[in-house]
DNA sequence: GCCGTTTTCGGCCCGACTGTTTTCAGTCG
């Protein structure tokens, strides 16, 4: 970062020119005494992605019709804000609060308590009934927008994907001004991209495919300065929509080839001087950007964005005359400074440089401005892992050999939980067997003692919770072990206040120290359970009850919005990888990247604790 | 419609690429 007298940047003379019920509270229910009367006279109130999603609707729907872009603008930022928000937007509104959400003033702020109290808005139905729902899914097809959408409904009548692909099969696209034989081609392919991709790619995936692309350009351009992936992957979004990569190059034309080139290319949707965007075999996006290395740090704060972030940065530096781009910074003079890396971006506003993960317009300028921003866990910090499977239960690997596996790590101690034997298919450990597994471990930790080794497994279960909030184990059982993690496996669709109550008895049982993953969501499978995850989080803080951030892939459960939610209200996390064979301890990598947007410390994630203050804490 | 180191008016992020044009609108990230 540069500091003190050097200027942070170089002066250049280059120019150029679905309604969901959230009910009541069921913590409140727990302690009204006529719970079943209470709920029936309670308003059923839309949850905050209801609302976000309906002025996102109305945004897109304005548009369309040809609205003021700048009503437009403000209907989507607060759609996105209200997204964004931690907390259930009737909270805000009960504190009187609403208006200090950065995106929500006066007019917006009623919308959404007549949104809350009735369920609907006057604005949107009118809206709907001048843009029928059709026409806003034509807006998912790549290459429609707004000003295509209204045309193909005004003009050819088409008002869904299923009557825009009759269209395009039959020509009838040709007939319209300004639509020519590449625009129905890539309609088609848009349609088709719809259709067999629609899903978001994992995390994990992704990193996997960017770090071969990169490899890939690397070996086909020797002389390439840097190149690096940015996007929603370097911001550690638990899925993934395109892959963005970034190169800096002298000569940025050469790359741009070389990469619509390579092998993992199916096929180059466009390719100029600086950029290009291709499909891989894959069937995922890709885009490049090359840029003179002068410019490497503006472009890949540009290019990791998020694109809220971006806006709110590019807002602040026009307070200061300046406007930004991937160039870098504009001055009224017209001269550029430019930021061969991303510290300096951020000091010429004086901020201080924000990890990626915190880059969604959700106050990180505040803290950067603020010198607050938190010291965010690395992967180095994990000491433990606390959730994990032997050949006792489903996982693939005896005690010994997930042991190993996790010393080789660098970790200090390990729990395995083994599944309770509640769940048929896995086999799992009852009471018996658990006598039977603690034999086993305290073999294994001898052995270690004897070898002067630090490390140690502690022995642990993870115990189903039973639909009716029961565990799957006595109490008696459970009190031996070291660590008693409990989660939910079944009856996951329970009505709102069932399972929330359910888990709220699990965490108030003493003998259990950690929920795993919480609202058993499976990305791009399963939502998660339907969860007043606000009074979960309560009550996580009230019994000290540990949270789990689950490493799979798939789950990434608690999301970064509930971990940051969690830590807000005081309540302790733990990172666990769930592993089922050895190489799954890796996984504590995704882990630790969703705390990261969560804005985690190291010291509010208990397995990065040394073994006493866990001990310690578990037996409070 | 939101917002304020340009605070109750007058701004609102910015540039690359494409297609169908002859100078730019539409789309994307």
């Amino acid at each position: 970062m540069a500091t003190g007298t050097s200027p942070p940047c170089y002066h250049t003379l280059q120019h150029y020119s679905s309604i969901a019920p959230v009910q009541t509270r069921a913590l409140q229910q727990l302690s009204n005494r006529n719970p079943s009367k209470r709920i029936e006279t309670l308003p059923m109130t839309l949850a905050n992605h209801d609302i976000a999603r309906i002025f996102r609707e109305i945004a897109d729907s304005m548009e369309i019709l040809g609205e003021d872009r700048f009503r437009i603008l403000a209907y989507r930022r607060a759609g996105d804000a209200i997204a964004n928000l931690p907390r259930p937007l009737a909270e805000y509104r009960a504190q009187q609060n609403l208006e200090e959400v950065p995106g929500i003033g006066k007019t917006i702020a009623e919308k959404i308590g007549v949104l809350l109290d009735t369920g609907s808005l006057p604005l949107h139905e009118r809206l709907k009934g001048q843009v029928p729902t059709g026409v806003l899914d034509l807006l998912r097809v790549p290459d429609i927008g707004p000003r295509s959408a209204k045309r193909l409904h005004d003009e050819l009548g088409i008002a869904s994907l299923d009557e825009l692909r009759a269209a395009v099969e039959a020509g009838a696209l040709r007939g319209l001004k300004g639509f020519g034989a590449k625009t129905e081609q890539r309609i088609r392919q848009g349609l088709d991209a719809l259709a067999q991709h629609e899903q978001r790619t994992l995390m994990s995936t992704a990193l996997v495919a960017a770090e071969g692309l990169i490899a890939a350009l690397r070996a086909a351009l020797p002389d390439m300065e840097r190149v690096s992936y940015a996007g929603s992957l370097r911001r550690a979004r638990p899925t993934i929509g395109d892959l963005d990569l970034l190169a800096a190059a002298a000569d940025t034309g050469p790359v741009v080839r070389a990469f619509t080139r390579l092998s993992e290319v199916a096929r180059v949707i466009s390719a100029g001087e600086a950029k290009a965007s291709v499909v891989l075999h894959s069937g995922v996006q890709a885009d490049l950007l090359v840029v003179p290395p002068a410019q490497w740090g503006s472009a890949l704060q540009h290019f990791t964005g998020s694109q809220a972030h971006n806006i709110r940065f590019r807002e602040l530096a026009l307070e200061r005359g300046l406007s930004f781009s991937e160039r870098g910074f504009r001055q009224a003079d017209g001269n550029l400074l430019t930021c061969a890396d991303e510290a300096a971006v951020y000091a010429t506003l004086d901020l201080a440089w924000i990890p990626p993960e915190l880059r969604e317009d959700r106050g990180e300028f505040v803290a950067a401005r603020a010198g607050t921003l938190p010291h965010l866990i690395d992967l180095a910090d994990m000491r433990g892992d606390l959730h994990m499977h032997s050949t006792w239960s489903d996982g693939r690997a005896t005690i010994a050999q997930m042991a190993e596996a996790a010393r080789a790590r660098g970790l200090d101690y390990i729990a395995i939980t083994d599944h309770s034997a509640y769940l048929g298919v896995t086999g799992g450990v009852d009471a018996e067997r658990l006598r039977e597994q603690a034999a086993e471990i305290a073999q294994i930790n001898a052995a270690y003692a004897d070898q002067g080794e630090v490390f140690r497994v502690l022995h642990g279960v993870e115990v189903d919770i039973l639909p009716d909030g029961e565990l799957a184990l006595p109490d008696a059982a459970l009190a031996v072990l070291d660590i008693v993690v409990a989660s939910l496996h079944v009856s996951l669709r329970q009505p709102q206040e069932q399972i929330t109550a359910r888990l709220l008895r699990a965490i108030a049982n003493p003998h259990v120290d950690i929920i795993a993953h919480p609202t058993g969501r499976i990305l791009e499978r399963r939502a998660g359970a339907d969860l007043d995850m606000e009074a979960i989080l309560q009550a996580a803080v009230a019994h000290n009850t540990l949270l789990e951030i689950n490493s799979g892939p798939d789950r990434l459960d608690l999301d970064a919005l509930h971990v940051r939610r969690a830590l807000e209200l005081g309540a302790g996390i733990v990172i666990n990888s769930d592993a089922h064979n050895p190489d799954d301890l890796d996984w504590l990598r995704y882990g630790v990247l969703t705390a990261r947007r969560g804005w985690a410390t190291a010291d509010q994630v208990a397995n990065t604790w040394p073994p006493a203050r866990l001990r310690s804490h578990v037996a409070q």
